[in-house]
DNA sequence: TAAGAAACTGACCATTTGGTCAGGAAGTAG
DNA sequence: CTACTTCCTGACCAAATGGTCAGTTTCTTA
C-alpha cells in the first residue's frame, strides 16, 4: 500500500473513531508512518484530505442513485433489491458513512460532506417518488441514518456477537421492510 | 434567566448545531453575553458544563428507564406507551439526544455522554426481554438512533414542512410498529 | 552517471483553545 | 460604614493544531 493509501486509510480510521476535529494531521501522520509535512504534501489541507478520504463511498452512492433513478421501485423486486444494494454500500464503507452521519456539523468546511449529505436527500427523493409521500420519506429517513449509526455503533447496543454477514441480512430485512409500501411479515426472515 | 442557566442553553445549543469540539467557550461566553472567565467561574471545566447541559434529559431518560422495567413490556397497551413516552422524551430533549448521538467519540473524556450510552444499551436491554433477541434489538437500536438521528436533522431531508404535532405522531408510528413484535398495520395510523 | 523531478523531513510559526489568576463590582449582614 | 461573600472580568499562559519553508533523500530518465 502506498504512503498515499496509507494516509488516506489512516484518514477513515481515525476520524469514523474519534471524530474528525479530534483527529490532527500529526495523529494521521503517525498511523500513516510518516511526517506530518508529508500529509501536508500530499493533501494540502485537512479538509482535502477527508473530501479525497471519502470519494470512494461518495461514487458508490452516485451509482445507487443514478441507477435508482433508471430503474425505479415500482415493483417489489426492485425495491428488494434496492435495499440489499444500500446496505451492502452501507457495510462496505461503512467508516465513510459513519463519517457522514455523525458530522453533520462540518457540512460547510468539508464539501464532500455537504455533498454527501445532497445524496441522502436523493436517495430519499426516489423512495418519496414511489411511496406515499411524507411518512414514507419519514420511514426512509428514520431507516437510512438508524441502519447506518446502527451498523457502525454496533458496540452501543452490544451486538458485536453478530457476524457481520448476519447482521448485513438483518439490516437488509429491517431497510426492505421500511421501503415496502407495507411492511413485510419479518418472521419469515429470521 | 440566570447567567446560569444562559450558559447551559447557549451550551446546549451550540454544542448541537456546531458539535462539541466546534463550541469554544468563548462562543459559549458570548452567546450568554459574558465573560469566558466567568463560564469556567460557574463550571470549571468544559467536561462538567456538558454534563450539566445534558443532565436533564439524563434523568428523563433514567425515569423513562425504570418506569419501563416496574411496568413491563408484555401487553400491546404498554409497548405503545413506551413508543410514545420514547418519542416525547427524544422531541423535549432533542437538543440532548442530538448531541449524545452525534458524539460517539467524547464517551471517554465526558461521563453525561457514557451514562447517556448506557441507559439507551438498558433500553434495548428491556426491549429486548419482551421480544425476540437480537433481530428485535437489532431492530430497537435502528429505530432509537433513526428516530433521533431524524428528528434533529430534519433538514437534510427536508421535513421541515411538517408540523412538529404531526412529525410526534409520525415518529410514535414508527417506532410503535418496530417495537411490536409484529408490526403494525401502518396504514390505519395516518 | 548526471540532473531534474518527486517524495519526504525537521524546525518553525500564527492561531486557537481550555484554563489560571489577581483583582474589581455588587450584593448582604452586622 | 464595614467586612465578607458571591459574582464577574481582563490579562495572561501553556499546549495543541493546521500549515509553511528551506533543505535533504530517493527515484526517474536521458
Amino acid at each position: 500500500m502506498s504512503v498515499r493509501e496509507q494516509i488516506l486509510q489512516a484518514t477513515l480510521d481515525l476520524c469514523a473513531r474519534r471524530g474528525i476535529a479530534a483527529t490532527s494531521l500529526q495523529d494521521i501522520a503517525d498511523t500513516s508512518n510518516c511526517s506530518k509535512a508529508n500529509v501536508v504534501y500530499h493533501f494540502s489541507h485537512k479538509e482535502e484530505l477527508i473530501d479525497e478520504a471519502l470519494a470512494p463511498s461518495l461514487e458508490a452512492t452516485e451509482k445507487l442513485v443514478s441507477a435508482t433513478a433508471i430503474q425505479g421501485l415500482a415493483s417489489d423486486a426492485d425495491r428488494v433489491a434496492f435495499a440489499q444494494n444500500l446496505v451492502e454500500l452501507l457495510v462496505s464503507h461503512r467508516l465513510a458513512t459513519h463519517i457522514v452521519i455523525t458530522h453533520p456539523y462540518f457540512v460547510d468546511s468539508v464539501p464532500a460532506l455537504k455533498k454527501a449529505q445532497a445524496l441522502m436527500g436523493q436517495l430519499a427523493d426516489l423512495v418519496a417518488d414511489y411511496s406515499s409521500g411524507e411518512y414514507d420519506r419519514l420511514r426512509f429517513g428514520i431507516v437510512i441514518s438508524g441502519v447506518t449509526y446502527t451498523l457502525v455503533s454496533a458496540s452501543i447496543l452490544e451486538l458485536e456477537s453478530v457476524p457481520e454477514d448476519q447482521l448485513a441480512t438483518m439490516l437488509t430485512d429491517a431497510v426492505t421492510s421500511m421501503v415496502m409500501g407495507a411492511p413485510l411479515d419479518l418472521e419469515a426472515n429470521r
